[in-house]
DNA sequence: AGAAATAGCGCAATCGTTTGCGCAAACCTT
DNA sequence: AAGGTTTGCGCAAACGATTGCGCTATTTCT
């Protein structure tokens, strides 16, 4: 309880300040401090438990060791994981993390854009809800700054995110070559960009085979997995034999609809589906998914941002922005 | 780019840093400012688009509006929805989260408790997974701590947790109504207390009504699911007519293990399973639960935290350490 | 022996705020 | 008119670290 600060080390030891933060902060051979000195002072800072006081470190030297993570939503599984594997990174640095919740808000977007701003982390790593790059871009000059997940179109920011072009083709050509030829696309929300990465590879692999593919829906939820696949599937005829859904949420809302119509995956109808999730392998049949590579996703996320931040440090010229698109794996189960 | 701190405002509009630190930070009628000075200053530091610089704000006034929050894998579930209901209700109180992830190591748990105190947090909320309170205690004794899901059994500690015997009692006696009279109850980490608590509710029920009960298994793992779930299926005249998994991991495992011995949850077993999943709905059948209570928990914490806060604040005497079990629902389905 | 180099350490400013005092002018009292 | 209040604001010391510069002894060189 007593206070225990470089001040008070300094007193016991009769050190100066300046020496007692030298070789508390390791830098005591570059400033050629004596060992007895040495010796004395981390003697009597661990007698009484020193440690420094990270808030008055970083506003001196203007690094605080944090980096801001902005998510869309930490109660969604995927974003939860991404989450842990950037988190684990992070601390692997010896950096912590200052994580907020932007909720799906533009609004909260900035806010806690600037609120990482004025507590002075080092770094920013953000999956963007907002749709146009102008707040990111400004901040992204002041603060090192990479998009994860989602991204936009023209930007001079590094992202990270994964091929969802490629993977949906991927999807899509595997449907088709299990024999399936008028597919049915449940999408999520139409802005955001991997949502529009996801509909070109699923046209594009549609048209190239010459098959019949069609796009509908407009959210990542149960709901709307649900109310299309009832949509599609309640005529006596329906016009396709599968569905590719393109969340795991909308994937569930599916599979009610389904079985409400008493259809059952693989034997009536082919179903395939985006995100990880290990559920998927228990659903009964177990589905046929494109796995994204979230570790490495967030490791290059990491990777990325550290670059920038290095480069920043010694004012080097910038590096160029990367923009990483790490392509997906097709989990072969047995719903289609 | 330009610097922008209460300095530069001082200059540009000729009061004094004090006159232009009170206006801004909300502190002007307090202080008795005129409305001109309010006026001119706010009109600036709209003007240069002010921010304060929160490092220093916290180092002056001992308070960061920051809440240290571990947890032991953000990648589960359980906890991402815990810290997402935390974060959220923090939020709301204009509070900010340092999210830290022990990985039930008691290293990293004691390593992320000692970083908070450094960044001064003015509370800590934590899943904790040391077996001793010693730590935590003294951390608590200097920052204002409450548990949060796990706890230890006698602590001068405030926490909050779900009511895991009645948990287990309650979702036993179903069985038991059911008709079920020899239940095998696997278990997760025998040392940690939701554990326990679960453990003791299942022997208590069964005991009562003198039906037979068993425990095996030692981790809330998939894993540990199906290996003790086909440890005791897989003679041909098995001594279960039911299971009782402590975890929705732990259900996986054995739903797998079941499958795999041509089983079928509810026709050839009873099957009931504990937290919080929406995937167990989509299972086929859906998987009767004991849901655990988590945004009335989480919202438990916050409040128990803020008024452990508060009273230190105003240095009243410390509240009565509050030990709150929240009762869980039971959440009936098909499997049993 | 005198000059130069080196070893070992400390002074004091700085980061951007907040806040206990205190001071001067204007306004009321009686 | 003299004293008390209120109004409006500023000085300077914190908070706890880091760091450019400089100072004194001691050693080394020529």
């Amino acid at each position: 309880m007593e206070k225990n600060n470089i001040f008070t080390i300094s007193e016991k030891t009769g050190y100066s300040v300046t020496t007692v933060s030298r070789v508390l902060s390791g830098k005591a051979q570059k400033y050629r401090i004596s060992q007895a000195a040495i010796d004395r002072i981390t003697q009597e800072a661990d007698r009484c438990n020193y440690r420094p006081n990270l808030v008055a470190q970083s506003l001196r030297t203007q690094k605080s060791q944090t980096i801001g993570l902005l998510v869309p939503g930490i109660e969604n599984p995927f974003f939860a994981t991404l989450a842990a594997v950037v988190i684990e990174l992070l601390g692997a640095r010896g950096y912590h993390t200052l994580l907020a919740d932007s909720g799906e808000s533009e609004q909260e977007e900035s806010e806690a854009l600037r609120m990482f701003q004025s507590r002075s982390v080092d770094g920013i790593i953000c999956v963007p809800v907002s749709s146009s790059p102008a707040l990111h871009e400004e901040i992204g000059r002041q603060t090192p700054l990479v998009l994860l997940d989602r991204y936009f179109r023209e930007t001079t920011l590094s992202y990270v995110c994964t091929d969802n072009y490629a993977g949906a083709y991927m999807a899509t050509e595997y449907l088709l070559k299990k024999g399936y030829r008028r597919i049915l696309a449940i999408q999520g929300v139409p802005a955001s960009m991997p949502n529009q990465e996801r509909v070109r590879g699923f046209l594009s692999a549609v048209d190239k085979a010459g098959a019949s593919g069609t796009v509908v829906g407009d959210a990542f939820s149960v709901d709307n997995g649900f109310r299309e696949a009832v949509n599609a599937f309640s005529a006596p005829q329906p016009p396709y034999d599968a569905i590719f859904a393109f969340s795991s949420t909308i994937l569930l809302g599916t599979i009610q609809a389904l079985r409400s119509l008493q259809l059952r995956p693989a034997r009536d109808v082919g179903v395939i589906s985006f995100d990880n999730n290990g559920f998927l392998d228990f659903l009964d049949p177990a589905v046929t998914r494109v796995e994204q590579p979230l570790r490495e996703a967030g490791s290059q996320a990491v990777e990325t941002l550290f670059a920038i931040m290095d480069a920043r440090r010694q004012s080097l010229p910038e590096p160029a922005p990367r923009h990483l698109l790490i392509p997906p794996t097709l989990v072969v189960r047995d719903s289609c």
